[in-house]
Parts: structure tokens; C-alpha cells; sequence
DNA sequence: ACAAAAGTGTTCAGCCTACACCCATGG
DNA sequence: CCATGGGTGTAGGCTGAACACTTTTGT
């Protein structure tokens, strides 16, 4: 569907004044990233809207796979951002007018949006986001040097970075982040980085084994000196 | 404003197909309880519509004073509950019927809503309930027997009695149940009502006041055998 | 042989637990 | 004076923190 049509139609197809956004996380290099959208030259994240037969959850899980391809990831609610100056008037018009199209006065766009923001952990290796038809380019950023990002996203990203932090001190479902293999200095590193301090290393493996959650198998090659790890997967069911 | 003029203006006030409703608990007769209103033979939550002009959070704030009366209670966000089919016309018109209301076809109230709940914790004694337009009464239910209640609001309830069970292990903002002065074996029983397990009373009454967030007041005279207890009050600052 | 990384042990302090004990009060 | 309920103390156990030790690898 391209533009016109988005515009003509989506009072019909979606919920107004309604979208859903996704902070989807990924780790790689030992950081945190978030992917986000350019449109214009600033950043947002992706989002979809609500389909008048579709549920809340469910317009997000399609968000997600329609920018990632993924379908099983962790995908949570995060929370609601409705301030009532909340629109993007200011930011649409001129980027509609910098690459010519033709953009109607109080458009879909124009109103004011109560947004559903929500978070997926990914792996980043399985992603393979696509650019929609308003964005130009996707990237993944470090969550601290995040761009200059539309309005309240860049809060919205970093409630997200704080939940996760949360998150992961009761259930450790942090696996989505990691390989289906990974080793204990892999999972320490990630928690190191999640939750943003030291973790003493004994510990920390003594503790994530008596969970018992993880299989052992045999152990890998390194190319630096120092002991094999051993690989681990999460356990099924 | 009366009914009519309501559907009438209704979506130019509010923002369409999205409501507000407040879980209010409080705590009486060493129960949780739970402000619900009667609208034909079923029960449901207290709520209210977001003001074009109006933040999610005050529409929210708004929603408690008019129906309580009280404006500074510990008012949170709940979760967003947006099922695809979820709307209310099955039970608004037969009500609307029974009491002799012009009830339009396809009027504000028949559409399919997407609802942010919000929890509240108040103190029964200073609240004052008010009936709104529709709803014929109010009562405070308790959450081990709560009526026969529209759509999913029974969900919402639960969820928010779950969310709570959650909270109190980390802020221990549960003053707001109680009166102002209240003593440890007060705070211990509600404790023990909102976790539902028992709690040592002796670990708890140390570890309560090791928090030194009280104020030690003097004794009251109790009516029962037993040793008079000390009062607290919540430190402030 | 040595440094670096991974896996495992050991010790100690602190906190949680489960009571026991002491006080005050009404009947 | 005794039952009841409120306040405080104490011995044992478990867990987490800090660090030491051992094993394995590349250089």
C-alpha cells in the first residue's frame, strides 16, 4: 500500500489515534543496541497501528515481524507514553515536503497519538529488519549513544533499558539475547552489561548452574590462550 | 451533563475508543476490598474517557477524584487491555432499554475500547464514593467474593491484586490502606492479607522499623487483653 | 615457563528463620 | 493469677560476598 492510499484508508483499517512502538533490543559487541528508524534526520522507533479486528498484542507481534521477520522473540509490554501535547505534526510535515509528497492538512499522521510501548529481546544475528515505507534506513545503536530521536522515544527507550534491568533479576530469560550456544563468560558479560556492574564471576556461575536450566555440551576452541569454556543451551521444557 | 448531550459530544471531547479504569483498593475489616460500580444486574470498574486535551495520567487522576473524591493517593498505571472484540454493546443496551433510555444505534459507548487500568490505594475512611450518571451504586467488595462483573474487568481486578502482591515486596507503599497512625500489628495483618501468607512477627516488626521509615508515637489503649501498642506514622522527608 | 582465562573451593559475615522470653493489660 | 497479645532477644542455618586455588590454553 503506498502513501495516499495509508492516508485515505487508515481511519477504516486501524484504531485511531493509537499505535503500538517496539523497542527491540539486541546485544552484540558487548553492548546493548536498540534498532530505530531514520525518517528525516532524526530517529523513531518502529511502530505499527491496531487493526480494528486485532488485538492490542497481537498488532504487536505483527509490528515486530514485519520489521524483523522474527516471531518468537520476548516480546513484552512495556508501558503507555500519553502526554497530551503528544504528536508529531512538527516532524512529518517537513520531511513530507523535503522528498515531494503531497501531504493533506490534519492527516492521519497529524493527530495526536497515545502510543503502546512495547519490548523485544532479539538476537540480532536472526534479524533481518526491513525499512517500511516512510523510513529510509535502520540501524542499530548503543543504548548510550542513542541519536537524536522524535519527541518522547528516546524515554520510551530508556524505560525499556531500566525494565530490562529489572527484568532480569527475577526471571533470567535473557537467552533470546545470545546465541542458541553460548558459554558462562558469554552470559556473564551480558549480565555485566544489563545491569551495568560488576559480577563477581565465581559467583555468578554457581548460581546460574544451581538454576539448572542450562545443558551442558562439550566444550569449544578459542583462538586466545586461557581454558576451553564449555557451551551451554537453555534446557527444554 | 446529561446522557444525551454526552453521546452527543462525546468524540469531540475524548479521544475515541479509549477508556480509563481504576482499580481502587482499600482495606477494611482485614480484607482487601475493591470500589466497584452496578450498572444493570452486573458490576464494573470505575472509569472514564481521555480528554483531547488531556494527558493519559490526568485523565487518570481525574477519573479517581470525581469518583472518590480524593487526590493524592498512590495512583499507578496497570496494563493496557485492548482484545480484539472487546466492547460493551451486549450489555449497555439491554441496561439502557430497562431504564427507558434512547439508546442510538452505533452511539460512543458501542464501540469497541481499548481500556488503561490504573490501580489506586485508598483509605476507605476518607473516601467518598460518588454514583455517576449511569451507575445505580457502588460497594466495596471484597476480592475473595467479587460479583458477576462485565467483559474482562474481573481480569483486571485480579490483575491488579497480583500487581500489588508484587509491589509491597519492594516499595512498601501500603500506608495508604491504613490510617494515618496505625500500629506494627496493624501494618503486620495487611501485610499478611495482601501476600496472603503469614508473616513472623517478630522478623517483621524488626524489619519494619529497621527501614526507620516510622515514627514512633505514644501508646494507645486497646479494649483486648494484651499489651498496649505504639503508634507510628509515616516519617516525612 | 608464563600469563591469561575458565572452572571450582573455601572462608567469613550477615541476614533470615524459628522460636523463646519478657512485659503489659483485661477478666 | 492467668490468658492474651505486644515487644524484644537469641541460637542455628542458609545464602551471598570476597578471594584463593586449580586447570587449561596460546605464546
Amino acid at each position: 500500500m503506498d502513501i495516499q492510499d495509508f492516508l485515505q484508508h487508515a481511519n477504516e483499517l486501524y484504531l485511531p489515534q493509537l499505535s503500538v512502538d517496539i523497542v527491540i533490543v539486541g546485544y552484540e559487541e558487548k553492548e546493548l543496541k536498540c534498532l530505530l528508524l531514520q525518517i528525516g534526520d532524526k530517529w523513531l522507533l518502529p511502530g505499527g497501528f491496531i487493526g480494528r479486528d486485532e488485538s492490542v498484542d497481537q498488532a504487536a507481534v505483527k509490528v515486530l515481524k514485519e520489521r524483523t521477520g522474527l516471531e518468537n522473540s520476548h516480546l513484552k509490554f512495556l508501558s503507555v507514553f500519553g502526554d497530551a501535547n503528544r504528536q508529531f505534526k512538527d516532524q512529518w510535515k517537513p520531511f513530507a515536503e523535503s522528498i515531494g509528497l503531497e501531504w493533506p492538512a490534519d492527516n492521519w499522521f497529524d493527530n495526536r497519538f497515545v502510543t503502546l510501548a512495547y519490548y523485544a529481546l532479539v538476537n540480532i544475528e536472526k534479524t533481518h529488519p526491513q525499512v517500511g515505507n516512510l523510513d529510509q534506513a535502520y540501524h542499530w545503536f548503543s543504548f548510550d549513544t542513542l541519536p537524536e530521536m522524535w519527541l518522547d522515544h528516546k524515554k520510551i527507550v530508556l524505560e525499556a533499558r531500566d525494565r530490562l534491568k529489572q527484568d532480569i533479576k527475577q526471571e533470567s530469560i535473557t537467552y533470546n539475547l545470545l546465541p542458541d550456544q553460548f558459554t558462562m563468560p558469554d552470559l556473564h558479560q551480558l549480565h555485566q552489561v544489563i545491569l551495568q556492574e560488576e559480577l563477581d564471576r565465581s559467583r555468578f556461575q554457581k548460581k546460574m548452574l544451581s538454576l539448572s536450566a542450562f545443558e551442558r555440551l562439550p566444550k569449544i576452541k578459542k583462538e586466545t590462550p586461557g581454558r576451553n569454556p564449555y557451551l551451554y543451551r537453555v534446557k527444554k521444557g
